[in-house]
DNA sequence: TTTCTCATTTTACAAATGATAAAATCTCAT
DNA sequence: ATGAGATTTTATCATTTGTAAAATGAGAAA
């Protein structure tokens, strides 16, 4: 997925700002495995995935909960380091190699001062975000693990493919266990 | 809660964009029970609480649940509205008499585009609110009732006073049986 | 092929939460 | 102070989910 497409998606940029956005760009790439963003660091980069899976994780008492799964045209941030510009509390690992479009978060929050469409892009972005995960909260509040499970299934069916199950089962809240009962259900 | 206070707290404004902003909005008031935002429906007006409390609650199979509680300096929106222009999902009800600011929220939107503060005011806006409804999925995801309810109790101790049990275990992700087990172990 | 490792499923049991109903308590207008 | 209605707690049983361990499956390496 290439970067005009991804930053187009978004909100549609004039072709002036759209240059800038990407002249500050570059492109990376990356093993299966490797650590983009560890916790507890202040990480502002900001990665756009080209190609590729990745996943976000907390260590909550011993063990690693995924609580976030990114694929192509996704964007990779933490989201404390790149709003409060403090410690972030997720993990970001390579769930297969990635190519990655990377900027660097400290001068986009300058280009966010000094081009007035590039801060409503930076608005958008954080306003689908917000909705994004909203909508994840309230189906995990008020729906059932198997309901979440269909609808991974209809909307993400590809993840099912590329992704472990005991990954799936954290992401959608709930046991590795848990998930296997679900499945052996539905079947 | 005046609001200045609440602007600023968003993301300081330089004092003539601050005008603009504050010169598009008025007071308003209405008593407990009020639905302000109603379900299925575009509303793009967004309010300040001056003074008072509301709750956010959609109607899944024929119950209340009660996602959102807003006190003083909270935002008011219903959310797919402000950032799609689509039809919400949520009802937005006082749960006390309430002092408000009202604001366009098509005013708004040109504004975004005509005042790159107001841009910038906006995207912190978002970004805040993006953080705290991760940290509530998160918290969601990763944390028994139990927890969630001391953490309340720690944070919001004041809502324990002004709302019912009721809507605190909807809030909570819980039913209200459940919430008065745990009050009941906790004590 | 055989063996080894890791992922997944299954099983058994325990803990948490939900559903329902009834009892206890609280609130507030009269 | 009293009583009706709302709210909260308690009790019981059903369901869901978690934990632990064993069984199975799939693929890599010897």
């Amino acid at each position: 997925m290439l970067i005009e497409h991804i930053i187009d998606s978004v909100f549609p940029l004039p072709a002036s700002s759209k240059a800038t956005l990407i002249q500050h760009t570059r492109e990376v790439a990356f093993r299966k495995g490797h650590l983009i963003i560890k916790a507890n660091k202040v990480d502002q980069h900001i990665y756009f995935i080209k190609k590729g899976l990745v996943r976000a994780f907390a260590n909550i008492d011993d063990n690693e909960v995924t609580f976030w799964i990114g694929k192509e045209g996704a964007t990779i941030i933490s989201m404390r380091s790149y709003v409060e510009h403090k410690e972030g509390y997720e993990n970001i690992e390579l769930l297969e190699d990635c190519e990655l479009y990377q900027l660097d978060g400290a001068i986009l929050q300058q280009l966010f001062l000094a081009d007035i469409h590039i801060a409503n892009w930076g608005r958008k972005f954080a306003e689908q975000e917000l909705i994004h995960t909203e909508e994840r909260l309230i189906s995990k509040q008020f729906k059932t693990a198997t309901e979440r499970y269909k609808d991974l299934l209809e909307h993400n069916p590809d993840l099912l493919q590329r992704v472990q199950l005991s990954v799936i089962a954290a992401y959608l809240g709930i046991t590795q266990v848990s998930l296997s009962r679900i499945r052996a259900d539905v079947r």
